[in-house]
DNA sequence: GGGAATATTCCC
DNA sequence: GGGAATATTCCC
């Protein structure tokens, strides 16, 4: 049998920005990036993410980058395919919240 | 009469990496790169470099650069024409080793 | 948002 | 050393 590590797809490189939004999006401890309700969209907090990830102080970390600047990230999430979407997504709380999608 | 600095000539962008490197090397306190005493060659001690300009806790200045890797230095050393010396030129520091040249 | 210039990394 | 991929910056 077969059993692997799938926590990332094969001929990802770990250390390419995929691979280190992918980390950052699914750790909990990362309240600036998360994923929406449906799992579909990635929400960012600039605030915090400026805080959290973008500072030079949170440079201990391997997904982190050498930028500083949130623009600079955001021309990343572009050039890897993603938009802005133009309404954000609420948080989703209640079974009412849903069927008022 | 037409007086203004000299310090760069016009057109170069005083945050790229030529300039940069222009005052690196005229800057006394970097003990780590230097001129050559015919003005000619930049002498690089990898090893001071490294920890004075190359380090992440050096990141202050204005001239630091987003790498931390000396091989990526050089590499930006040869994009702009640079080549490395065959011969290391030495301290020259009598009249004698001028002659002996 | 994205094209293009520049910087950094990776690899031959 | 340098070509090419990727990251970052600059500018429209």
């Amino acid at each position: 049998m077969d059993f692997r590590d799938r926590s990332l797809p094969d001929g990802i490189n770990p250390m390419n920005f995929p691979a280190k939004l992918w980390r950052l999006v699914n750790n909990p401890l990362n309240e600036g990036i998360s994923w929406d309700i449906h799992g579909e969209v990635i929400l960012i907090d600039q605030h915090l993410f400026e805080k959290q990830i973008l500072s030079p102080r949170a440079n201990t970390s391997p997904d982190a980058f050498k930028t500083t600047n949130f623009s600079s990230f955001v021309r990343q999430l572009n050039l890897y395919g993603f938009k802005k979407v133009d309404q954000p997504i609420k948080q989703l709380d209640t079974l009412q919240d849903i069927i008022n999608l």
